[in-house]
DNA sequence: AGAGTATGAGAAACCGGTTCCTGACGCCAA
DNA sequence: TTGGCGTCAGGAACCGGTTTCTCATACTCT
């Protein structure tokens, strides 16, 4: 039916069909009203009778825009870029755009190549979480209008969860439930919201008299959960660290054991709380585990992750609609926009219990009694 | 430092910095030794200082391509594209094109505006699970090179997981366990995928000597599985089924109380087994539930979910690579290519119990008593 | 030294749209 | 009947690259 498949049909095939010039067709199909009712119902039906359709990167030469928006995640894997793309989306389709997603496998070079490609292409950007230097985020956004999440740069727009009252929220409630000592999972080390959190969580703490440590910086992921419970396991029992320590570092047990963990985001909570059951600790009996951002199955890992949630959706939104202002040529505040976010009590937290518990042997890799499984998994 | 940000540079203005013409500027820049070493150098040093920056664009214009594959997928928020994202993502970028990526939200209409917006802007195009009709996928096939994933259209290349022997692995496993009825809580209504797994299911059924019933549709997510079990209770608990059925219809409790669940997919399983637990069904004690995909998170929730693995990163990759044959011309294979799946045993499958279990009252919409909350969540 | 060839670079066409400029035609009023 | 104005459509330039064609220059060979 459809022959070789010659080659799209173009306006001029159009106009010399219809017997019109091709700037007529252009108009016709382009700018209703500027052309006749009559001779745009006919370039109109021989249009579609040819099966013409436009050629969008011809169009977009002259016209210096795309109608395309670009959003680049650090690793479509997180369930927490879901909500965010949602978000972005829905805004850009109400505006009229298209949103493109790439995915920079987490790695700067690969985000700084795509961002070169991209550019060009496209009538702005959205940085999810960058691993750019400020430096090359200023370059690129000299270029085209852009907007980053979760990191502010001098002179870039920026949309932000509410970092330091996230923290405080969850600073307060374990607070309320009686823990006075924290340690922070920090998250990657060249991230900008790795940093902030962990500021805004020691910030947080110093005010409500607390004390927290910080182990790290781990991989944003479930391994890197899994990762930093050796380490916490470690701190958690002091004894069996003097072992794999110079006994000379510190005489005794550790008087300043932790009872809460904070980590930089739900995947690494969820990480933690698996390897930590498969250790035989208890939580929240033990310790109480807080993530950050409530993903999707933040709900259903056992026990369910008490978790700051950060308003994910509307980020996502508000990137874009800001964006969209920008590349309006409206002016922006150069502060950035802060979200709010909210603490989401569930199961992985509880009070510090009066008297320590009595801590079984670990067994490394290998999965405790059957009964403790069925409680736990 | 960068002034009033007037407009790109342009080989032109390269070429007048430099006291060349254009044309030399563009081969100088793209066509390595078809210059002399020494204009070519002069001319790489002027565009490195003035910045200039190539507008792919216009580029693509005469080239006729755009170095940009597309990717459909019907909700960003299933953990299950996250994979096959990322397999596509890896291909693609090794063949040096880039991949852009589109959620079209569960929606026909928006996913064909979408492709007739994007198709002319990208050189091909990979359908993850589209919920168009064939008549409208072979129309855009037949524009721009196209494969779809878990969909077999007529004269369209299409990568799938092999859902006959996922479902075969499944049922077998089952069957070993003493299995002799199953469920199934099929996918969303216009669904190639769910419609395919469904036949699938019953066929291996069918030869295992096993009963199989379909109830739904429901939606692929969370949501869908949670909204199945109320019907899934009524067929587990047939004696409290009848209570709200016409007493005439069926007299006493059900003979065939089915002892096993096959959802479409993880979400849904997932979704299913919370709202199961939450009126007292224990899994896998009572009924044993079989899920498919093996998306991130299914080994976290509780039980732990036994279900059929898709290939997705493979899927991803496969597809990509199919995609860019078609492109260059190659001839492809018109049958689909099928992957192999596995099946993954976890804890949300048992046996049989040798004596029915004998249910307690169902209490809707309340968690049952601590004690079960601690073992089944 | 003169003729032939290879090499480098400029001019111009092209890709497929959009848009400015211009001119033709028709309608209305004086 | 003529002048003026408004509507509609054609011609051509333009967007920023690529590519073909052509020509000038330099180098080689006899």
């Amino acid at each position: 039916m459809s022959g070789p498949e010659s080659r799209d049909v173009t306006i001029y095939d159009v106009a010399s069909e219809c017997g019109v010039a091709p700037s007529t067709v252009s108009r016709a199909l382009s700018q209703p009203g500027r052309v006749s009712a009559r001779t745009s119902q006919r370039v109109h039906e021989v249009a579609r009778r040819l099966g013409y359709r436009s050629a969008p990167l011809a169009r977009h030469v002259p016209e210096q825009r795309t109608g395309t928006l670009a959003m680049i995640v650090s690793d479509v894997g997180n369930p927490v870029y879901a909500p965010m793309v949602r978000g972005a989306e829905e805004a850009a389709a109400t505006a009229g755009y298209t949103l493109v997603l790439c995915d920079v496998v987490e790695s700067a070079v690969r985000e700084r190549q795509l961002l070169d490609q991209l550019a060009p292409n496209v009538d702005g950007l959205v940085l999810a979480t960058s691993r750019l230097s400020d430096a090359a985020i200023r370059m690129v956004a000299r270029r085209r209008p852009m907007v980053t999440m979760n990191r502010v740069t001098q002179q870039v727009p920026s949309i932000l969860p509410d970092n330091e009252h996230g923290m405080c929220q969850a600073v307060e409630y374990l607070a309320g439930l009686g823990h006075r000592r924290l340690i922070h999972v920090a998250g990657p080390a060249g991230s900008w919201a790795a940093a902030t959190r962990w500021r805004a969580l020691r910030d947080a703490a110093a005010s409500a008299g607390m004390r927290v440590r910080r182990i790290g910086p781990y991989p944003p992921t479930v391994a890197g959960g899994q990762e930093s419970a050796a380490a916490i396991t470690e701190e958690l029992r002091p004894e069996r660290a003097a072992s794999n320590r110079r006994a000379a570092d510190r005489a005794g047990p550790r008087p300043d054991r932790a009872t809460a963990l904070v980590t930089y985001n739900d995947l690494q909570a969820i990480g933690l709380i698996q390897a930590l059951s498969r250790q035989g600790v208890r939580v929240p009996a033990e310790v109480s585990v807080v993530g950050w951002d409530n993903i999707l199955g933040s709900d259903w890992c056992v026990p369910a992750l008490t978790t700051v949630a950060a308003p994910l959706l509307d980020l996502g939104a508000a990137a874009v609609r800001h964006l969209l202002a920008v590349t309006a040529g409206r002016a922006v505040p150069a502060a950035p926009i802060v979200l709010p976010t909210r603490l989401l009590v569930r199961d992985s937290t509880g009070p510090v219990s009066a008297a320590p518990v009595r801590l079984e042997p670990v067994r490394l890799g290998v999965a405790s009694s059957p009964v403790m499984d069925r409680a736990v998994q």
